[in-house]
DNA sequence: TATAATAGTTTAAACGTTTAAACATAATTT
DNA sequence: AAATTATGTTTAAACGTTTAAACTATTATA
């Protein structure tokens, strides 16, 4: 059982013969330019030499300050999740702090088990990609008065900080390519839910249907989560039968993509020529599929980057009017199919 | 500019009108079975109504424990490492522990950052699936007297405690399968690398096709990573070229066997019939390719509790003899093609 | 020569908890 | 009635750091 002595400044301080204090100055550069040199750089050699770590319990302590920001995420096992998160972990530590990472897994006690965590961990700040129905803990957290910034999800009641894709943006433009490629039926597969920016692509897919004078009527189905193999299964062959020559399909997360690609292998349609597949969020898979893909790409980096800066922004000066933001991301076309 | 005042013992002290120490003692549940049961309710309502969290700056340095663990990921983007963050994250909290998560993105000086913030952040224990070229910091780590299990991969040259997928067994019994089912001419894609489970994959495969009296000679293709598409796709052609006749192809990760699909796709195979494709790992799409695929299936969540209760018996009892353990997956068998 | 400014360092209190030990009172035993 | 035990609570020190303020010694200024 060997006993790590952990270096304290006092150990510094013994070694070096002098007191606690200077020890701290030098080792946090704070000296007002009184230190001597030659004391400073003895306290630093001495210092690394006996691997000196700060604790931060005792440091948090006395300043009151964690330079901790508390990432909650809705499903940690969800691409998108993890890459945002390695985006905004790089992006936290290049601006001094440490992040802390949680993933909620689509359940609220959890939600709620990780703010109370979070908090006690002393986070000058949270971020969150919410899940549907947390609505309520998300309240909670803005009138406890911790600072907050919401990611890519958020809720038009709230008034609160967000950064998110412009999800109205994203649709409409697919839409409009699509049209301008010369296709004249388009479906729309999205999901049954109550979030927000679901409805915002939804509302992107109709305006520009209507703008551009195409029908929009029994081109979409909102397939429920549940059983989303064969959901999304009939609504793409039920689209099709209804609505035939229906020459493009857009598909409104990455899952659902993946779905329609299986079946249009499946079904052996010629894509893109017979039918454009077009589809939402990168996928490292994307060109693995023997079929040509475009698809609307989120802009995470920037959603990262903006919000890890509102966040600072809000916890240097609590309680400003909010900041919100949504993002434009960019449509990325297929590679021209028939060069293999 | 609101000043949020957190709760501390001293306010629900006053509150009730006793000593801050009783108020510790009721909170952390550490009465001696001599307070009075009033006293306590008292306190403990008190507590709720002003919503206290402990500061666990103040608690962790008065206790010298953080009750906290640190995960070091190669890469969180990577779905591997996502899912078993999730499953260690779901243990360490019903351990009483709180995750620390960090991503070292295969960047070794991200990788020395991470730890000495985790140092600083006091963790108790550190789990680590690390990356190729680490070894000099997981000595590091050892010499510091840090408690520490590796996942997934470890040094056989280290004495270090480790929890790991059996390697070899994985790729003996994937070959051991291939053959009963009659498969007599079997290749075997793997990467170019020096990890020390890649090696146990391919030995696995060589031992079984020995056993088994089939032919290894010119079976197997291992693949530079950079630029993995081209030379993924050369490999396979080789390896179907120079070996008229073969019947299965046996891939060493998830990424690998993604390629063969794109391939046997593309090239229109005859897939299980003509050629069988074994991967590696369970990918959330495999379903959605119109092939049946089996996989080997790595026993994430045994690797992932082994490997808590693992660092927390180390924590309790630090430098006890290494603890190692690999842990046997099982192979996954493709849907009976035909039905769908 | 006295005084003030400068340079270099130390003192001491504070941050919010925990916890062994002490204290006070009431109940029980001798 | 004194001594003991049980019950309920408080005291006070400690954890490792930061930081305003104080101190000392030297140098510059009046």
């Amino acid at each position: 059982m060997k006993k790590l002595h952990k270096t304290k400044l006092k150990d510094i301080a013994q070694e070096a013969k002098v007191s606690v204090a200077l020890v701290s100055y030098v080792l946090n550069g704070r000296h007002s330019g009184r230190i001597k040199k030659e004391t400073a750089d003895k306290i630093k050699a001495i210092a690394k030499r006996l691997d000196y770590h700060t604790n931060s319990f005792a440091k948090g302590l006395r300043t009151q300050k964690s330079n901790t920001i508390g990432l909650i995420l809705a499903d940690l096992a969800n691409p998108f999740s993890a890459q945002i998160a390695r985006i905004i972990e790089d992006k936290v530590m290049e601006r001094g702090y440490i992040l802390l990472i949680g993933s909620m897994d689509e359940d609220i006690s959890k939600f709620r088990r990780l703010i109370d965590t979070f908090i006690k961990q002393q986070v000058e700040g949270l971020l969150i990609v919410p899940s549907e129905n947390s609505i309520k803990e998300i309240e909670d957290i803005q009138r406890k008065g911790i600072s907050c910034v919401l990611i890519d999800r958020y809720f038009p009641s709230l008034s609160f900080n967000y950064v998110a894709n412009d999800n109205y943006f994203s649709t409409y433009t697919c839409v409009m390519n699509m049209i301008e490629n010369g296709k004249k039926t388009i479906g729309f597969i999205t999901q049954k839910t109550d979030y927000f920016h679901f409805h915002e692509r939804r509302r992107g897919f109709d305006d520009a249907c209507r703008e551009a004078g195409v029908d929009v009527e029994n081109r979409v189905r909102e397939v429920d989560k549940s059983d989303l193999n064969n959901n999304v299964e009939r609504a793409i062959s039920e689209l099709l039968d209804e609505n035939p020559g229906m020459d493009a399909i857009l598909f409104s997360t990455n899952m659902l993509t993946l779905h329609g690609l299986k079946y249009a292998i499946r079904n052996n349609l010629n894509v893109p020529d017979q039918i454009e597949i077009m589809g939402f969020d990168e996928v490292q898979y994307y060109d693995i599929f023997p079929v040509p893909i475009s698809y609307f790409k989120q802009p995470l980096e920037q959603i990262g980057h903006k919000a890890v800066e509102y966040l600072i922004a809000e916890i240097d000066n609590p309680g400003q009017p909010p900041l919100q933001q949504v993002i434009k991301g960019e449509l990325v076309m297929a590679a021209q199919s028939g060069v293999e």
